[in-house]
RNA sequence: ACCCGGGUGGCGAAAUCGGUAGACGCAAGGGACUUAAAAUCCCUUGAGCUUCGGCUCGUGCGGGUUCGAGUCCCGCCCCGGGUACCA
């Protein structure tokens, strides 16, 4: 009787006894990098979700390393931020408190899974030995040149009294509390410069060679980066001064009727005539108090107000009208455009609305018209005509615009790791020096926001105030914490290197186990996580800190295991938690049926009716094994069907598992089960090649299966069975018959029967004669091994 | 609105090179074993018709290409996820 309990139990202790799935760091000759995202601690525990994503970059993972590779699986807790302390708050605990909780709780569901984890190599971003690394890394940025302070607006909850990310902000509302409207408010912040390399990030992804990733997240990181070629353009003034504009339809320059300058555009201030200064302050006004997200979503209707000023199109030397409108966003190219209502969906709208002009400039053909020079021209030519104008002109440039903005990184916070920065009247901004890392973060009761805007961290004077690094005399801390992307973006590096104290990743580890070989995770981190640590390794490389300048050389993105039709949340209440399943079935049957349930890389809806299936498919291999045990059932050659099954299997789990089509894999499994049994065979061999492949799915149960068959190590010292091509096929094979392209009938024939075999066979069939019957074959199409189809007339 | 996925039996799905649609599993029905139940084993199971040999229809909808389309092309509809006035 196979007792899942006591078998998990007992491989769970061995493992860890005999320090099976610890590589030799040092040593390994084929060493494989297999990363998962690392969790989130929530308090909640793991839930369904993570476990679907974390069996299967296990069951990765494994495979592999019964291909010969030594695979290096670690796993870690992303325990800072926001999410941790807003729990905290709300529970009147402290993060600091809960968080070990938490994490004891993940690593129990983690280990009750009996994934292949090296925990000697755990971490957690919230250890000082971590984030001292973490604080070192920015230190490394802002030398490099790549970390930078500036004004920025953030979204500000009245009642949380704190600043929120964007993603916190629904509709301009307060995730927290519905009934309070977000402001907008203006802080210095530190920014890392990703968008340098904005062009890199892009280049990379076109390179197969370098990243073979997920097609669903290169789309996703290329949108993100969003490339737009076009132009800038002067529009001038009077006093000498221009508008820049950037527009990626050049070609319509001569359609332009109007301009629109974002709100918060520093010229409005200056261009506006006395006659509007009041309308144009007031419309200013109401634009600052909107916050950021209701800006962009809330409220689609245009509104703008004139600024009385009109600047002089270059192309036409038209006098426009220069309008302010909350449309047009300071973020984005030169936050200034020029309006050609009669081509742009947006412009037309305002311009309705306004009652400004609409002049047309490309025909129904694509063709340039009313823009002088370049009428007659089809749009594409147009364009780099007029560039090529507007450069020689002096009056304009062909430039390419990315919607990537630069990383900011500063959070108004608690928890997470301060920006090792202080603050010196005499002296400035002056780095914390590398010996004084880490920054703790101070164990302080009182961590809630107020509503001043600056971190909680500025109250307690004790850690405030300290002597300046340059001279000694009394300066402040910088008081921000840093983003937890920050934390993710380079705990790849740390994993191997977690035994070193003295350095963040080791160069030799690092060259031996970096990039990632195979990274998995979800496609909710396809942009900011997966980008900023592309950027981070980028700027790691050209330091000279590591050898390669791309992190993962593989990714794919796992599909999401969603509850009733919609994505599993706690507001939804539809959060199913692992425990109940692995108590009942145990962590092998568990595993088995989340890998069962659909391809892992679509995922599927969660319910657990099919629990019993994989259950009992383990059951019949259990019994099976048994009778392999006993002399007596086993022996005798084995059938050339069941051969031909057994090196057709061996094929398919293969190619199902390197595909991660892991439930393709188990159903080939399931199909030889099947097929050994109706022959009644438990052919030694067989069940030994049956068992390596079942392992990446149930461990558990193949060490146990594996120790019953009297083998002394552990399974992953084996290696992957290998098939002979010349099995897989069958001797003898049906072929379809159709007529006119319908099955009509089928016919066994010997492999690689010749056309004029097949046709005799399919002619000589009863069934196939009524439909052919004194009809004349006009075509024959023959696929060997496959059909044959008549096509009569 | 845009960008990704996806729509196949009662259900999860398979068929990824255009070549016998529904493998594998769940659920359901029938039978065997059993005092009984559970477990296990065997059979049936896309729909409709059938003279039990088969026939017709069938992969979201409408067209098309092809000897042949779940698969390719054109035009839609629905579901899930992401992004949000990006000029």
């Amino acid at each position: 009787m196979y007792q899942p309990d006591v078998v998990e139990a007992k491989w769970q202790a061995r493992w860890a006894e005999r320090g099976t799935n610890e590589p030799d760091l040092d040593g390994a000759a084929r060493p494989f990098y297999n990363l998962m995202m690392f969790p989130y601690p929530s308090a909640e525990g793991l839930h369904v979700g993570n476990m679907f994503a974390f069996t299967g970059s296990d069951v990765y993972g494994r495979f592999q390393r019964l291909r010969g590779h030594q695979v290096f699986e670690p796993i870690g807790f992303d325990a800072f931020g926001i999410h941790s302390e807003n729990f905290a708050i709300k529970v009147g605990s402290h993060p600091a408190r809960l968080i070990p909780a938490n994490i004891a709780n993940f690593r129990r569901q983690l280990q009750r899974m009996g994934g292949m984890f090296d925990w000697r190599h755990e971490l957690s971003t919230t250890d000082p030995a971590y984030y001292k690394w973490t604080q070192w890394l920015f230190l490394k940025l802002l030398e490099a040149g790549k970390a930078y302070k500036k004004y920025a607006a953030v979204n500000w909850c009245p009642e949380c009294k704190t600043v929120l990310a964007n993603e916190q902000v629904i509709n301009g509302f307060c995730e927290r509390h519905p009934e309070t409207r977000v402001e907008q408010r203006t802080l210095e912040q530190w920014f890392f410069r990703i968008s340098d390399y904005a062009d890199r990030l892009l280049a990379d992804l076109d390179d197969p060679g370098r990243m073979d990733w997920s097609e669903t997240t290169v789309t996703a990181q290329r949108n993100w980066i969003g490339r737009s070629e076009g132009a800038e353009i002067e529009f001038a003034l009077d006093h000498n001064r221009d508008i820049t504009v950037f527009t990626t339809r050049p070609d319509t320059l001569y359609g332009a009727t109007f301009m629109v300058l974002a709100p918060e555009h520093p010229l409005v201030g200056e261009i506006t005539t006395p006659a509007q200064h009041d309308a144009v302050h007031a419309y200013r006004a109401a634009a600052a108090a909107k916050d950021l997200i209701s800006r962009r979503v809330g409220e689609r209707e245009k509104s703008g107000v004139f600024t009385g000023a009109f600047a002089k199109n270059p192309a036409n030397g038209r006098m426009i009208p220069v309008w302010v409108a909350d449309y047009v966003l300071m973020e984005y190219g030169t936050g200034g455009i020029m309006a050609v209502p009669a081509h742009d969906e947006r412009d037309l709208e305002f311009a309705t609305r306004y009652g400004l002009p609409v002049v047309p400039v490309v025909d129904e053909g694509g063709m340039l018209i009313g823009s002088g020079e370049f009428s007659g021209m089809l749009a594409d030519q147009g364009r780099s005509a007029i560039i090529r104008w507007l450069e020689s002109s002096g009056t304009g440039k062909g430039v390419i615009q990315y919607r990537l903005h630069d990383w900011c990184i500063s959070r108004q916070r608690y928890w997470g790791p301060p920006i090792p920065i202080i603050y010196c009247d005499e002296h400035g901004a002056v780095p914390v020096p590398e010996a004084d890392l880490p920054v703790l973060l101070p164990d302080i009761e009182d961590f809630r926001p107020d509503d001043s805007g600056i971190s909680p961290l500025a109250r307690h004077e004790e850690w405030y105030y300290v002597p300046c690094p340059v001279c000694g005399t009394r300066a402040r801390r910088e008081t921000d914490v840093s983003d937890t992307f920050l934390d993710s973006a380079w705990y790849y590096l740390r994993y191997p290197s977690t035994d070193f104290d003295d350095r963040a990743f080791d160069a030799e580890r690092t060259r031996r186990w970096c990039p990632v070989t195979t990274y998995i995770g979800g496609n909710e981190h396809a942009v900011l996580h997966l980008l900023y640590s592309r950027f981070i390794a980028m700027v790691l490389h050209e330091l000279g800190l590591v050898t390669f300048d791309e992190p993962f050389a593989r990714f794919r993105a796992h599909g999401l295991i969603v509850k009733d039709g919609a994505k599993m949340s706690k507001s939804r209440g539809n959060v199913v938690v692992p425990d109940q399943y692995l108590a009942r079935w145990g962590a092998d049957t568990f595993r088995m049926y989340l890998m069962f349930l659909g391809p892992f890389q679509e995922g599927g809806d969660f319910r657990d009716e099919g629990m019993s299936g994989p259950r009992r498919f383990l059951d019949k291999v259990w019994a099976m094994v048994g009778d392999c045990v006993r002399e007596d059932m086993c022996g005798g050659e084995v059938r050339r069907e069941l051969v031909v099954k057994w090196h057709q299997t061996v094929k398919r789990a293969t190619e199902a598992i390197g595909a991660l089509r892991y439930n393709s894999a188990i159903a080939a499994c399931m199909e030889l089960v099947n097929a050994l049994r109706e022959a009644r065979c438990c052919d030694r061999q067989v069940v030994q090649d049956l068992i390596v492949m079942l392992a990446p799915f149930a461990p558990h149960f193949a060490e146990e299966c594996w120790e019953r068959l009297g083998h002394a190590t552990t399974i992953f010292d084996e290696l992957w069975p290998e098939w002979d091509e010349q099995f897989v096929v069958e001797s003898r094979v049906e072929v379809a018959v159709q007529v006119n392209g319908r099955t009509r009938s089928t016919v066994i024939v010997g492999r690689d029967a010749g056309e004029d075999a097949v046709v005799a066979a399919a002619l000589a069939d009863a069934a196939t004669q009524r439909f052919v019957a004194g009809k004349e074959v006009r075509k024959r199409i023959y696929v060997p091994n496959r059909l044959l189809n008549l096509v009569v007339g």
